[in-house]
DNA sequence: TTTACTGTTCACCA
DNA sequence: GTGGTGAACAGTAA
């Protein structure tokens, strides 16, 4: 469900309710979601966890505790992440609940169950988590044209799949990867290897604007974040993504939909040449 | 009833 | 080793 401006926004709701917190108790439900260590170790570790921060990396979430010790999650396609008071209704399908020391609840509901938890110890290095081999954040520095020239410039991988590595550049899935090369004007089956480098620098260039713009549109108070149960976010206008078969919003010709390494693509043939 | 789906990993094959 | 495809995870919604 989520790439980077949604998490990013989901961060930003819930910050504010877990910072200094302490978690004193907490309920699984499906012991599936929990990915390291193993159901016991995590149940004990997660006690006592006070938050001292919450972060983000690509699509993935890190809660920070004051002992050094990490509590990471990934919300996958279905996942939901809501921080609310004890009597808010509970989300079908919720199968996590950490009770914090305040009498509120950090609840996770994932009505397919792809999602992920990660407990590190203190000082623990990660192994685990798949974070560690994430590329550059899209709207970091060393995220620019010449680091996706060289990266991709002898792939032939299409430029969608490139997109959409997390070892490329973190946080941009199905949704953005076709937004941002509308807005390079680039299109996704073209392979990486046929680039030109005034064409990277236009995708490292919509990269940044689209990610930013995302950030800035799908952004909500507390309060539409829980009217939405976590899973509404979505007021970022798309000029391809999901309208396959309709006008394009800039040319008027009919947008056209391609499958690419098992995910479906959406383009102008004209604006995207 | 069938199909597609915002994520990721892994098995398999050329 | 490389690259591509499809399945798997599980549930919902069109």
């Amino acid at each position: 469900m989520p790439e980077l401006p949604e998490v990013e926004n989901i961060r930003r709701v819930i910050e504010p309710r877990l910072l200094g917190r302490k978690i004193i108790r907490a309920k699984l439900l499906r012991p599936d979601i929990i990915a390291y260590p193993s159901l016991e170790e995590f149940q004990d570790a997660v006690i006592g966890f006070r938050i001292k921060e919450v972060c983000r990396r690509g699509k993935y979430l890190v809660l920070m505790a004051e002992d050094g010790a990490r509590l990471d999650l990934h919300l996958r396609m279905t996942g939901q992440l809501l921080a609310v008071p004890a009597d808010f209704p509970e989300e079908k399908h919720t199968h996590l609940v950490f009770y914090l020391d305040d009498g509120r609840e950090l609840r996770f509901a994932d009505t397919r169950r792809f999602g992920r938890f990660w407990f590190l110890k203190p000082g623990e290095e990660d192994q685990v988590t798949g974070i560690e081999s994430l590329g550059p954040e899209p709207l970091e520095r060393d995220f620019s044209a010449k680091y996706l020239e060289e990266q991709l410039n002898r792939k032939k991988r299409p430029v969608k799949q490139a997109l959409l590595a997390q070892g490329i550049v973190a946080g941009i899935g199905n949704i953005y990867s076709d937004e941002i090369l509308f807005a390079a004007g680039v299109a996704p089956l073209r392979r990486c290897d046929t680039l030109m480098d005034a064409e990277w620098g236009k995708v490292a260039a919509a990269a940044r604007d689209v990610i930013r713009k995302a950030i800035e549109d799908n952004r909500m108070t507390e309060e539409e974040y829980l009217d939405g149960k976590g899973k509404r976010y979505k007021n970022y206008e798309f000029f391809v993504y999901g309208r396959a078969g309709q006008p394009c919003k800039r040319c008027g010709t009919e947008l056209k939909q391609v499958m690419i390494g098992g995910r479906s693509s959406v383009y102008c043939p004209k604006c995207q040449g």
